[in-house]
DNA sequence: ATGAGATACTTAAAATCTGAACTAATAGGA
DNA sequence: TCCTATTAGTTCAGATTTTAAGTATCTCAT
């Protein structure tokens, strides 16, 4: 009689990790940007995304499909953050249907001030906790896991 | 001039990977659950929690913190199974404030339907993309990051 | 014993999110 | 061309979640 109870096969144990960890980094995260910063970690990613495209722009699918929201989730993000005054829309000339959802300098701001305190934790609780190798091992798991659904969503 | 304009510590990529994938990952098996079993991956994982726990209940309090849920989520939340038939309270002899949400058989029995494809799709989109020795990597690094956020706490 | 603070849980109002229409525009084959 | 199917985005109602406050109970140093 064992007093591990638990399946010897050790992916039991990385599953729930895996989905506990991820949840738990998600909220401690975006508990300090409402803390410092004043937006939510959607707020942070959407500022984020527009941030590293060109012309500081981009179409509201595009943003859609990259953050995992939902459309009519995406319109209120978008809706909120304009209130805000940090994005504008814009059509898009090519495709009367499409608009633009784009950064405005002030937005711009408040994006470079909350991603100090944002890097400042990320760096404490991933970096620090990880060696280069480490980073390495878990881009490669997490690649496969990407891959494998990626085809799951090809087969509908 | 290099082609990898990705900066050099591997830690950026997978940061990103990590967040992306856990954040589809949970979408793919909450869509699958919805559809399948009409239950939300929230409702299924208070039912595995109670399924597991001696005499099929656990306190609120237990099961926010395992959950990771705010308690007054947690309320509605089993306010909601409650009404679905899948568990009802019952007061804490020993404690007057507490209470005990249990599993009733017909949320076992909703459980357990709902666990088969569940299974199905987690050995599809995780089991399968993994060797026993990544998941043995994987839960190690896991650990780590679950010690480092651990910490964290504990400094407020 | 007792009273100040902590703890467990609920409630209510406001904010956010989902899913199903709905509008407008594009795409592509007959 | 014209008709139908898709696609991009929004809107609205209803469901869920958060935040702040409220109630009841417990803890423990006085």
């Amino acid at each position: 009689m064992s007093l591990e109870i638990e399946d010897v096969d050790p992916r039991g144990r990385a599953w729930r990790l895996f989905i506990e960890t991820s949840a738990r980094l998600s909220t401690a995260i975006d508990d300090q940007l409402r803390r410092d910063a004043g937006m939510a970690l959607a707020d942070y990613h959407v500022l984020l995304l527009l941030s590293e495209a060109p012309g500081h722009r981009l179409r509201m699918k595009e943003i859609a499909e990259r953050m995992v929201f939902s459309q009519s989730r995406l319109t209120y993000q978008v809706d909120t953050l304009c209130k805000r005054g940090w994005l504008r829309r814009e059509p898009v000339p090519e495709d009367r249907r499409g608009s633009y959802a784009i950064l405005t300098d002030e937005g711009r701001g408040a994006f470079a001030a909350a991603a100090r305190g944002h890097r400042e934790l990320v760096d404490r609780l991933f970096y620090d906790a990880l060696t280069p190798d480490d980073g390495r091992e878990l881009a490669g798991l997490m690649a496969r896991l990407a891959d494998r659904l990626q085809e799951h969503r090809d087969d509908h």
